[in-house]
DNA sequence: AAGACGAAAGTGGTTGA
DNA sequence: TCAACAACTTTCGTCTT
C-alpha cells in the first residue's frame, strides 16, 4: 500500500525508476504502444515517442543516403515545373500537318500523357498524405504496423475516390483511427482529433464512410481493451485487472454492453473488481481515468451487478 | 468530511418516417 | 429533414461510512 501511495505522490513521468516497484528495467510494449516495468507490469508512458531513424543504417553512406533531411522540395508546384505539354494541333513546330504515321504516333502519346497525368496526382495526393500520416501516428505514439494499416486503409480509400471533395488530413486522421481500432489500440477519436487541425464531425464522416465503402473488418471497440491502460493509471493489483477483464467477458456474452461506452463498462468493471478483491478506487478516481462521470460509473456498475448476480459479501 | 447514491434536466448523436 | 429516442453528462440534495 505504501509504495503505490508513493509512486502516485510523485507521479511524473521519470523512467530511470519504476514509480511502483522500484526496478529499473523496461520494455516498450510495441503492441499498445506503451512503456512497460519489466519486474511489476506498470505501464510508465503510454505515448512512446518514437524518435529513431526509419531505417537501419551500417555505414557512412548509407546513413547519409537514409537521412531524415535533404534538399526542400516544393510541394506547391503539383509537378515542379518539370511536366511536359503535348498540343491538341496535329501540326508540326513550323505550321505544317503531320504525317498520318506520326499523327498516330503522336495520338498514341497523348494518351499515355494523360493517363501518366491522372496517376501522378494520386501519387502526389499519397505523397501529402503519407508526410501527414507520419506526423499524426508520431504524435499518437502508435507502433509501426499500425501505421502500415493506416497507410493501406488510405490507400484504398484513395483507389475508390473517396479523398475527392474531402480533406487528405480528414481522411488520414480516419485513417489512423481506424487503423487504432483494427489493432485495438486504445485511442479515442478526440484524441485524434486533438491532433489535427479537422473538425470531429469531418472526420466522423470520413470514418463511417471508409467503413461503408472499404472492404474491411473493423472490430467494435471492447471495455476489454481499455483495461491495461486504466488500471495502469490506477495502479491495480494484478488479481484486480484479471477480475475486471472476467467480468466485462462475462457481461459480454450476456449482451449488457452493447450500445454502452466502453469507458463506463470497463470503469465499472474495474470498481467491482477492486471491491472484490479488496484494491478499492473510488468512483471518482475511476471515472477521471476512464473519462466518464462518476454517474455513468455508477449506472454500469448497477446494470453489471444486476446481469452477472455479484454479491458482495461472501468474499473473504 | 469524503464517498456513494439517485433524481432531474440538458446535450450530442443515431434512427426511422 | 425532422422528431423521437437512448446514452451520457451536469448539477444537486441526501444518506452512509
Amino acid at each position: 500500500m505504501n509504495n503505490i501511495a508513493r509512486a502516485r505522490e510523485k507521479n511524473t513521468n521519470k523512467r530511470d525508476v519504476c514509480m511502483s516497484c522500484g526496478g529499473n528495467s523496461f520494455t516498450e510494449d510495441n503492441v499498445r504502444g506503451e512503456s512497460v516495468c519489466t519486474s511489476c507490469g506498470l505501464v510508465v508512458s503510454e505515448r512512446t515517442i518514437d524518435n529513431g531513424p526509419e531505417w537501419r543504417a551500417f555505414t557512412a553512406e548509407e546513413r547519409n543516403a537514409r537521412a531524415r533531411t535533404g534538399a526542400p522540395m516544393t510541394l506547391t508546384i503539383a509537378d515542379r515545373g518539370l511536366s511536359t505539354v503535348i498540343d491538341w494541333q496535329n501540326r508540326d513546330a513550323s505550321g505544317r500537318a503531320l504525317a498520318s504515321n506520326t499523327r498516330a504516333a503522336i495520338y498514341r502519346m497523348r494518351k499515355w500523357h494523360i493517363r501518366s497525368r491522372l496517376h501522378s496526382s494520386q501519387h502526389r495526393n499519397l505523397g501529402i498524405a503519407m508526410s501527414e500520416m507520419e506526423r499524426l501516428s508520431s504524435q499518437l505514439g502508435v507502433p509501426h504496423d499500425v501505421r502500415e494499416t493506416a497507410a493501406l486503409m488510405y490507400r484504398k480509400a484513395l483507389a475508390k475516390r473517396l479523398v475527392r471533395g474531402r480533406s487528405i488530413e480528414s481522411v488520414v486522421a480516419a485513417s489512423a483511427y481506424l487503423a487504432c481500432r483494427i489493432h485495438r489500440i486504445p485511442r479515442r477519436l478526440d484524441e485524434v482529433v486533438a491532433e489535427t487541425n479537422v473538425s470531429r464531425k469531418q472526420i466522423g464522416y470520413a470514418v463511417r464512410l471508409i467503413v461503408s465503402r472499404v472492404n474491411i473488418n473493423v472490430p467494435l471497440a471492447s471495455a476489454r481493451d481499455l483495461i491495461p491502460r486504466l488500471s495502469a493509471d490506477l495502479f491495480l493489483e494484478g488479481r484486480t485487472v484479471k477480475k475486471a477483464t472476467e467480468i466485462i467477458r462475462n457481461a459480454e456474452e450476456r449482451f449488457v454492453t452493447i450500445g454502452k461506452d466502453p469507458g463506463g463498462i470497463a470503469g465499472a468493471a474495474l470498481y467491482i473488481a477492486g471491491i472484490l478483491e479488496e484494491d478499492r478506487r473510488t468512483q471518482r478516481e475511476i471515472a477521471k481515468v476512464s473519462r466518464v462521470t462518476e454517474v455513468t460509473i455508477r449506472n454500469r456498475y448497477k446494470d453489471l451487478v444486476r446481469s452477472l448476480g455479484i454479491s458482495f459479501n461472501i468474499d473473504s
